[in-house]
Parts: structure tokens; C-alpha cells; sequence
DNA sequence: TGAGCATTCAATAGAATAATTGAATAGTTG
DNA sequence: CAACTATTCAATTATTCTATTGAATGCTCA
């Protein structure tokens, strides 16, 4: 039982189950899911995912040794990377796949948003052409440096928890739409409560940055106007 | 530490964890790749990976239980299938990204293949264009199932553990060109060495049907020429 | 050079996973 | 219907993985 053939297939295929090991955990999807916005330190993906600083360090380095991030220095912070592009669209077909294949995930989605009145999807198509033409003002709502990663053009930047300071700079006449990173992030959602409850007429656009990257729309970089 | 965001966030990781379990395990990714051939009852799965009947039936519920594959009935067989192309897709961009990112895979490649004399990698495009035109003798030494299931245009059927009784339909005049399944099924190999052996001109096609798929080329379908 | 900082290490306990064995099941065929 | 068959279940053991804690490291910047 110990020829060479199989030895050269346990091997490899022991190689390949490095990735899935990777990617075995949720914390560590989570992870790599914030890394696809952009680099990172240790202590903000902690505080992201509600893992210990210890912890996230020790997930990361499953993730380093699986050669699916790197990490440098930067000043007193380690920023942690995506290795490759690639990761990021392994995890997309992931995500795809699982959303296909697992009916669960609809069943928690549409629980989590029912939850929340009022947040009944609207015409994508219809809404993204307003977003195009600037008929609506569009808040980013994810942290700054993401938004300097990459953001919808003409997007204001307001992250989440600066919202409630920055609502006099926001407009009342206009219709607000909210974004964050992706279809399951929801930290727009939340922005979108709290607009309503002040009064703004304000959307979620579901699917985020990386849905409006999918569909090969543009995205600016650099600096950020805010509210 | 309790908000109905993290819980949300939680659950949706938890399932996209549950496909990374699935395939965190050498054995299963090694299924999974069978699986990719076509259909098979657990008895043959079991035979090609090695691994007990019992054994091999519980990866199998694994993977059913992430919803990667279905099985049917088929007369005293249990038949396991792959629950979706999607999940082949998938299987591929994770092979790219472990050759691409996992050094070691080339290693364990190049070592085992060193350790065979003769197996240096010809022109691949040359040998390509050759077996289009018909050019070599074609063999496909998969299990006739798999054979039937999509083979190469022109390739003879031979599985590998009936070579030796077929050799004498085999032509001394002509070069002979094995292929198998894919990058990491070196079954041609031992055909290549085999033939070599009796004094054939045999060289090995590598990358399989796979990556005769991969390139858009068609395949045939239905019952086997036999040597 | 030394204080201050983010990050990593080390050790532990608890939880989940994998392989092995032998018995049980469910479905088919004659 | 009865015998047979492939597959699954159940129980055990050994292994691996995860989270937690507190201490140690190594880098930066004044």
C-alpha cells in the first residue's frame, strides 16, 4: 500500500489540502474577506472580527503558512496582505459556490433583513443608474482607508461610526444610498437605520464594492471628501 | 459582544466554513477530483484512493453534507456524482491557486517524475497538434467507465490494469501517446513504462483530459474501441 | 539607548476530526 | 421471500484544531 504512486498523491493532494485547511475556518474567511478591501494591521482586524489580538495573530499566521497572505512592517503596525489577487477570487468562487449549494445562507440573510423594516430590496438596475448619473448622494460608509482603496466615483466618505456627527453636512432634499464592502457586509444597513430615524430618505445598495467591481464599473482612489 | 450584526456575520461565515471543511481533507479533495471524472459507487472511490470501504463512505457523507455531491442508487451500487459543475469549477480554481502559491508542488512534482527516467516533458503543443492529426496511436488507460464517459477523439480504451493483455494490439511502427485524468494522475506514466518496457515508442501526455477540456477541445462520448 | 508599542509565543484545556473495527441496514436479485 | 450485497452506522482511540491567558519579543521613534 506504500508505492510510489500513492505516495506521490498523498503528497499532493496533502498540498492542496493547505488551502482547505486555510479556509476550514469561519474566523479566518472573515479575515480573508477584509483583507480582499485592502491591507490591514493585526489590532484592526481583531477589533473587526471580534477576535483577540492574540488570536487573529495566530489565524493569520494559519493563513501566512498557507501562503495566502504576506505581512509587512509598517511603522509601529505589521499590515497584513492578500498574497495574490488570486485569493481574492478563490474566495469569490467560494462564496459563489456556497451560495449556490447551501440554501441556508438565503434563509439567514433574509431573516437578518426582516429583521430590519423597511430594508426590502430595491430595483438594483433602476438604482445603479442613479448612482451613475449622481442623482442620489452616495455615502461610503466603510472605514477611511478602504474608501482610499477604492470607492464608488463621487462617493462621499462617512464611516459608519462618524455618521451621527456628520449628518448636518448631508442632504435633505436628495435621496441618500448607502454601501459598504460587499453583500455581507452590513455595516450600511445600519447606516440606513439610523439616517431613517433622522429623518433622511436614505437606501442600502446591496452587494457593496465588490459587486460594483464585478460588474467592471469604475472605482476611484485617493483622498477623501467627506461629508 | 452579542449584536445581532456579529451574530448575522457568524452564521454567514459558519456556512461559507462549511465548504472549506469539506475540502480540508486530502482524502476528500482526492474524491472530489475522481468525481470530477463522472459518477462512481463508493466501492471503486474507495479502491482508487486507498482508503477503507467504512472510511470512504464517510468522507463521502461529508462532502454530501456540504452539498458537494449527490448519490443515486444504480442497481447494487450506490452511485456518488458531483452535486454541480460549479463544484469542479471550483475544485479547478483551488488547484491554480495551490500550484501558484505552494512551491512544494512543484517540487514533489519534479521529484517524482526525476525518479522515473525518461519522462522529461516533450513539446506539449507539438504532441497536441500530432494527436489532432491523428498522427500517434492514442490511449486513454482510465477505467473504461471514465473512458465512455468523454475521452480523446481517436484514443484507444485501454485501462491500465488490462495493458498487458492488450499489448499485442498495440502498433510497433507508430508512437504511442498515454494520457489519463489530469496534471496529478500519472496512471500514463506507469503505461508509458510499461510500454517502454515491451519496447514500445510510448511518451505521456501530460495534463489529462483535464486540461484537454481546459483548452476547448472536444471530446468523444459512448462505447470503447478497445485495443 | 531606552521607553513604549503592536505583535507573537508558549502552555493549557476543551472541542472537533479522522481512522478503525465490527455490527446493522436497506435494497436487489433470483 | 430469502439470500446476498454494497453501504452505512456506532463506538473507540488517536490526532489535530481552537480559544484563552499571560508573558516574551522585537521594532520604532524620541
Amino acid at each position: 500500500m506504500k508505492n510510489p504512486h500513492r505516495r506521490f498523491k498523498d503528497s499532493i493532494y496533502e498540498q492542496f489540502a493547505r488551502i482547505g485547511k486555510a479556509v476550514s475556518s469561519p474566523k479566518r474567511l472573515e479575515l480573508l474577506d477584509l483583507l480582499c478591501q485592502g491591507q490591514k494591521s493585526v489590532e484592526s482586524l481583531a477589533k473587526e472580527t471580534g477576535l483577540t489580538i492574540a488570536n487573529a495573530s495566530q489565524h493569520l499566521q494559519v493563513l501566512r503558512a498557507a501562503r495566502l497572505v504576506d505581512a509587512e512592517r509598517e511603522g509601529y503596525y505589521i499590515k497584513y496582505r492578500l498574497a495574490d489577487q488570486m485569493v481574492c477570487q478563490f474566495f469569490h468562487s467560494m462564496r459563489v459556490l456556497a451560495e449556490n449549494r447551501l440554501a441556508e445562507i438565503e434563509i439567514i440573510m433574509r431573516r437578518f433583513l426582516g429583521s430590519k423594516e423597511g430594508m426590502e430590496p430595491v430595483d438594483r438596475n433602476v438604482l445603479l443608474q442613479r448612482v451613475r448619473d449622481g442623482a442620489v448622494t452616495v455615502l461610503d460608509v466603510r472605514p477611511e482607508d478602504e474608501y482610499r482603496a477604492g470607492h464608488i466615483p463621487g462617493a462621499l466618505s462617512v464611516p459608519l461610526d462618524q455618521l451621527e456627527t456628520l449628518l448636518s453636512g448631508l442632504p435633505r432634499e436628495q435621496e441618500i444610498v448607502a454601501y459598504c464592502r460587499g453583500p455581507y457586509c452590513v455595516l450600511a444597513v445600519e447606516a440606513v437605520e439610523t439616517l431613517r430615524k433622522y429623518g433622511f430618505r436614505a437606501i442600502w445598495l446591496e452587494g457593496g464594492i465588490l459587486d460594483w467591481r464585478a460588474m467592471g464599473l469604475a472605482v476611484d482612489t485617493g483622498n477623501a471628501p467627506s461629508a
